[in-house]
DNA sequence: ATAAGAAAATAACACTGTTACGATACTCCT
DNA sequence: AGGAGTATCGTAACAGTGTTATTTTCTTAT
């Protein structure tokens, strides 16, 4: 039952949208009552932070196993994934508002599912330290490195989502361009004041 | 009544949250019962329309109005300005769920809305302008440069709000290292296949 | 088989957005 | 000034929400 539960409210958030997401809707759909929630799962909010796990586990998954070109440049493969995060967020926008976006009001993921959410973010790192092994993005760290990508990456796909870029082309493009300056490995400019 | 309304609003999105901001909360603590709401606004999506306005009206005023150094090098300058964009983030993080992060579900604002909400841009592409004619920037188009700004800054003033970053320093680091990298004027890499 | 525990159905409570129905109050035109 | 028309808003209702007792069912272990 827990897992038809949670597999419904997988499809609801997907075609449904947040709004219409509600337990009287999810237990119906999955032929039980709303008390079946809060024996398992102890309420909507507990719910709600499974749907939030399962979509740090399909972000990632995303993530492992993207089309690589093994004669990619290294850095252009750190391209291809944060590429590929975009194409997530923008397959699942509602996942997304859940993981990313504070979707649903007055809930807050437990540590430990924070925890696992930073994990997602390994295969990024992972790609780093390659490039680095091979003699690129020497000057910065890889976790910060990665969180910095992360952050760029997370900007386009959240202002797209909100409505603002509407044309898919441009938001692709001004993503390609914050990349590229990120990874630019030869900065000249000191710290600023 | 309108005014009233509208007030009522802002001060309990602020107090209590996106979560409780409802029409018979609103109504009560204005004085007045539902309908008026729907007399004068057409409904709540109209009052969080509203809401939506007003809150790029006091963005752009913190925007307009930041303590300027006449002495800054103008591109610390902009710097600055998106700095006090993140500051108006974090001291108003309902509202910007509302204009930035879809925190109402089904509300869209309507496309004048949209373009209001664009015009909060414009001190930075003012700034970015100044910064060209003093000799600075000169390889981007204002725009383009400004959008790119606004995405690296919204990048991590979201996932701040989000949970992520929980300690302020780091993120205040992050945006600047961002911010630094975005403004390099000596950028050597070509352009990514 | 029986006791103990978890799981789920029913029904209720306090909420939510929205709408019909009146009753005001206000504007505007003759 | 007076009346027509419209905007505004209070009351009450409807459908839907999360949550919680209470009761029943079912599973599991001894």
């Amino acid at each position: 039952m827990q897992h038809a539960l949670l597999k419904v409210a997988r499809k609801l958030l997907a075609t449904e949208g947040l709004g219409k997401l509600s337990t009287r809707r999810i237990a119906q759909q999955a032929g039980t009552s709303t008390t079946a929630i809060y024996s398992l799962f102890g309420g909507k909010d507990g719910l709600m932070e499974a749907l939030y796990l399962d979509g740090f586990d399909r972000l990632e998954a995303a993530l492992q196993a993207f089309p690589e070109d093994d004669a990619d440049h290294p850095v252009q493969r750190i391209v291809t994934l944060n590429r590929q995060y975009r194409v997530f967020a923008l397959e699942y926008p509602q996942d997304y508002a859940v993981m990313f976006e504070r979707g649903i009001p007055d809930f807050q993921p437990s540590s430990v599912a924070r925890l696992r959410a930073w994990q997602s973010l390994r295969p990024l790192i992972q790609r780093i330290q390659e490039a680095q092994r091979s003699g690129f993005l020497l000057h910065q760290s890889p976790e910060a490195l990665a969180m910095t990508l992360w952050v760029a990456s997370h900007g386009i796909v959240s202002l797209e989502l909100a409505g603002y870029f509407p044309e898919r082309l441009e938001a692709q493009a001004m993503h390609d361009r914050m990349l590229r300056d990120l990874l630019d490995p030869d900065r000249t400019l000191g710290t600023l004041p």
